[in-house]
DNA sequence: AACACAATGTTAGGTTTTCTAACATGCAAA
DNA sequence: TTTGCATGTTAGAAAACCTAACATTGTGTT
């Protein structure tokens, strides 16, 4: 019996996911158009949404808030999975552009630390 | 915002707690029908259960298999709430009958430890 | 053996929730 | 002013859930 409940799986439905992030079933669903979320689905096709997925809508809703669009989402988004170092590699750079790149990345990674707090996590929530 | 995820939120449709508990939805009505727990309901009437609820249904679903009977169950579920002590306390009890007691209370909070790590408890669930 | 009861299965009929798809609205940028 | 993005609204269909009633199974009792 080697269950386990995982910040991923799906367990709750849209009614619930709309109480959590104050937003409509129109936009759930919205953003799943533009595959910034990709809910699992039942049997019969409902929508199941894991904790994981009601952080990112939350940060969804908190960049939009900042006037980003679908686009600049998804963007951050890809960022988030794919690091700076991997993707500048990709791109055969320099000794000098790759320090650059690191220090720009321990300054992001500050910032994200103190805004982290703020948005998008949902381990604040739990008691 | 003062949002808060806790415990004893009811998030979870019936159909989750099936497949969480291995129980079938009239086993889980069932045990409602008997107060053993008391799921919350949205305005349309179904119910929403919260992580204390599916623990609950794991022990129930335990003490089940051990051969106890509902009303059983609903005694072990009261002394939860109310330790030995207190109870044995309305009873104006003698000195001598205490200490029998309390020696009786540590050891069965002593078996109560190596069972809880098996039985009944959500948060071997989380990763 | 016959019975009684507890726990669970099954079915029927009704209601709530969610789905997709289409069209409408508000607003900001070109 | 026209365009396009984000969201609202509506309609019709399907899934999930509800209660209530009756059926089945297993177990203990007379």
């Amino acid at each position: 019996m080697n269950k386990e409940i995982r910040k991923t799986m799906p367990l709750l439905p849209i009614s619930i996911v709309m109480q959590l992030t104050d937003l409509t079933a129109r936009q759930i669903r919205y953003y799943e158009e533009h595959e910034l979320i990709v809910p699992a689905r039942t049997e019969g096709n409902r929508r199941m949404f894991s904790l994981n997925d009601v952080d990112d809508l939350l940060e969804i809703k908190d960049l939009l808030e900042q006037g980003i669009n679908m686009a600049g989402i998804k963007k951050v988004f890809e960022m988030k999975n794919e690091p700076l170092v991997t993707k500048q590699l990709k791109k055969e750079i320099t000794d000098e552009d790759l320090r650059r790149i690191l220090r720009e990345e321990m300054r992001q990674a500050q910032s994200m630390q103190k805004t982290s707090i703020r948005h998008g996590d949902l381990s604040r929530f739990f008691s």
